[in-house]
DNA sequence: ACAGTCGGGACACCCCGTTTGT
DNA sequence: ACAAACGGGGTGTCCCGACTGT
C-alpha cells in the first residue's frame, strides 16, 4: 500500500468538489454554472479546469462525494453489532432527524431525477448509490436473520428497496411542502414494517400467524 | 351559456403547451431551451413569444397540463360509486400499469425536484398538484369512512401522504433501475395497508384487534 | 378647394402621429420601440402599420408633427405687426420660458443629432425644419430693414443662425445641468445683439458708430 | 513608483474602447449595436464581454475616451502663458477648424441629446465633460482677470456658458447643414464678445464705456 | 505542476420591425 | 384594426481551450 501523496493540487481539487457538490445538488447540472462554482471556489475557470476535463466529470466527482456525505450523515450512531431492526431504525431515524445536514435533498433523488433524460455518467453514479445504499440494508437484513433476530423467509431486497423507495419519496413531498410531516408518517410506517419482521423472542413455535398476508413481502 | 370560440391563436397556444410539456418534463426547466420548443413546436421564437411572455410563465401552464394529464391517466377506470378501498387500489395499479403513458416520469416529483431551489412559480404549481392528488384520496377515504367500508380511526391524510410518497419515491427507483420491481413492491405494500383499513364484515364486534401494531399509523 | 373629408382614419392616424411625437422626440428613433408605440396609442402592430408603411415614415411624420407644434408654441404671442427686433425678443422669451411645453426638448436639436449618422429621411425632414426657422426669423428682419427699424447693413440670415444656434446649445446645456442658467445667458446676450441691430431712432446721421466691429455679423 | 504592468488585456480593452467611441459618437447608444462593435474590434461578445461587464458600462468608457479626445483637439497649441483671451480664440478656432478630427461630431453634444431620456449612467459621464469643458475656460479667465488682462467684472462663468453653448448649437447646425457657415458665424461673434472683455491698453482710465450694452451681461 | 488571462464560438432568452390573413 | 406568425437581431452568458506566467 503505498502512502499517496497529497500534493497541494489534491487539496485544490478536493476543495472544488466539496462546493461544487453543494452547488450541484441544489441547482442541478444544467442549472449550475461554472460562474456559481467559480465564485463558490474562488478560482478561475482556468483553476477548475485543470482538474477536471469537463463540466460532466466534475458533477460525476462532486456526486460521489455528496453521496458520501449523505450516507454518513443516514449511517451516524449506527453500532453494527446491535440488532439489525434497531440498526434498520435508526437509519430511518437519521434520515428523517438529520436531513437538515444534507442542504438541498437528497442527491440520489435529486441526481436520480436530473439524470434522467441524458447524462449517462451522471446516472451511472447515482445507480452506485442506489446499489450502495440498498447493500447495506440487505446485508444487515441478512446478518439479523442469520442471527435469528429476523424471519427467515423475509427477502431482504424487498425490504431495501420499500424503505429507500418511501423514505426518497417522503422526503420529496416534506421539501415540496415545507413540512416534516411527510417524513413523520413514512417514518412510522417503516417502523412498523420492521416490527412485523421481528422473529417473536417468547413464541418460537407461533412463528407468522399473527402477520397478516398484507405486509408481507 | 356563451359557447366560448375557440380561436385559431388558442388552438396554436394549446399545442404549444403540450409539446412543451414533454421537453420541460423530460429535461426540466433549465435544460429546456426554447430552440428545442421551436423545434418540437414548429414555431420560431416569435411565433412561441407571442403566446406566452416568458419561458416560466409557459413552464407553469406546460406543468398545468402535464400534471392534469397525468392525473387523467392514474384516475382511469376509478368508479366512483365502487368501495373505497378498491378505488385507490385501482388508483396505485393505474401508476404503476399505466405509468409509460407519462413519458419523462411523473411531472410532480419531476418539477418538485427541479423547482427545489428557485422558481417559485412552477413550485407554487407543484403544490397545487400534490394538494390535487392528496385531496383525491383523502375525499375517497372520508367517503369510504362514511359509507362504513373503512374503519372510523383512520386519518385520511396520512393514508394519503403515505401512498403518494411511496408510490413516487418507487417510481423514482424504478427509472433508475428502469426496472419495475420498486413499483411493485411497493404496490404490494399499499395493497396490504388498504386492506388493514376494511371494516371486517363478517365480524362487527371484532373491530380492530386482527390490525397488527406494524400497519397502525 | 375641395374640402377634404375627415374620416375616422384619418383621426386615428393623426392621434398615432402625436403620441408617437412624444415618444421619439424623448427616446430617439432606435430607442422607440413599436412595442411603446403600441402602449402609448392603444393600438396593435397591425393597426399602426395601417396607416405608415415602416417606423421611418411614421418618424417622420411624427417630427413634422412635433416641430409644427414646438414651433407654435415659440411664435406664441407673436405680433406680425410689431416691430421687428421686438418680435425676436418675444420669440426668444418663448424659447427660453415656455420649453416646459415641449416635452423631451427641441425636437429640431434632437432629431438633427439621432440623424447624424444615417436616416436621411429623418434628417431631410430637420433640415426643412431648420430651414422653416431661420427663414421666418430672416423675414422678420428683413421687414425691419425695410421698415427702418433694422440697420440696413445686417445680414439677416446670419443673425438668424446665430439665434438658432445659441438657443440650442443652451437648450442643450440647460437639460444637462437640469438648470436654466444656460438659457438665461444666451438670451440676455442675444438680446443684447439684438439690441446693436437697431436704428437709432434720435440720431438719423450717426448710422453705425456706436456699434463695435466686433458685433457686425 | 511601481511601474504598472500592462497586461495584453489591457492592451485589447483599451482597443475596445477607442473603436467603440467612434461607433457610439455616431450612432448613439441604442443605435449602436454589439455586432456593430464586434465588427469594428475583431473580436466576438465572449471577447468583450471579458473587459466590460455591459454595453453601457463599455459606453461609459467609450464616452470618457471620446471626450478626452476631442479635449485635446480642441486644446491643441493652446499656450497656457499666451493671454488670456487669445487662448480663448484659439480654443474656438480649434473648435471650428479642427473639427473633422471629431469623427460623429461633438461627443459632449451627442451624449447630452442621447442620454436625455434614461442612461444616468452615461448622463453623469456627459455632466462631467461638460463641467471639465467650462472649467477650463473658467479657470483661464480667472487668470486673465489676475494678470489685468481682462475687466474685473466679468463673471467667467457665464463667458463660458455663453461659448460652449454657442459653440455645441452652431456644430449641431454646421453638421445638420453640412456647411460650416453657422460654426464661422458663431466663431465670429464670440471672437467679439471675447474682445470686448479686453482691459484697454492705451486707455487705464476710461474703463468700461466703450463696451456697448449689447456685448454686456 | 499549477493557476490565471484571454478569447472563441455557440447559445441563452427575449424583443425587434414586418408581413399576412381576415 | 387585429390576430398570428416570421425571421432575425438584441444583449448577455455559457462551457471550454489555448496561451501566459509562476
Amino acid at each position: 500500500m503505498t502512502a499517496a501523496k497529497v500534493t497541494k493540487g489534491d487539496q485544490t481539487r478536493q476543495r472544488i468538489i466539496e462546493q461544487a457538490a453543494h452547488i450541484f445538488n441544489k441547482r442541478g447540472y444544467a442549472g449550475s454554472s461554472l460562474s456559481a462554482l467559480m465564485e463558490a471556489t474562488g478560482l478561475r475557470k482556468g483553476g477548475i479546469y485543470r482538474h477536471f476535463a469537463s463540466k460532466e466529470e466534475l458533477a460525476a466527482e462532486a456526486f460521489d462525494f455528496a453521496w458520501e456525505t449523505a450516507r454518513d450523515i443516514r449511517l451516524h450512531d449506527l453500532d453494527s453489532t446491535a440488532p439489525a431492526l434497531d440498526q434498520l431504525k435508526q437509519l430511518i431515524a437519521n434520515f428523517v432527524d438529520r436531513r437538515a445536514r444534507v442542504p438541498g435533498g437528497c442527491p440520489l433523488l435529486n441526481t436520480a431525477v436530473d439524470s434522467d433524460d441524458g447524462n449517462p455518467m451522471l446516472r451511472g453514479r447515482a445507480r452506485k448509490a442506489l446499489a450502495d445504499w440498498k447493500g447495506r440494508i440487505v446485508r444487515t437484513l441478512k446478518k439479523g436473520i442469520a442471527r435469528g433476530e429476523v424471519q427467515d423467509d423475509v427477502v431482504p431486497e424487498s425490504i431495501a428497496i420499500l424503505i429507500v423507495s418511501t423514505l426518497e419519496g417522503a422526503l420529496m413531498i416534506s421539501r415540496l411542502d415545507d413540512d416534516p410531516q411527510a417524513l413523520r408518517i413514512a417514518q412510522g410506517y417503516l417502523n412498523g414494517v420492521l416490527d412485523g419482521l421481528r422473529v417473536p423472542a417468547t413464541e418460537p413455535t407461533r412463528r407468522r400467524s399473527a402477520r397478516g398476508k398484507s405486509t408481507s413481502l
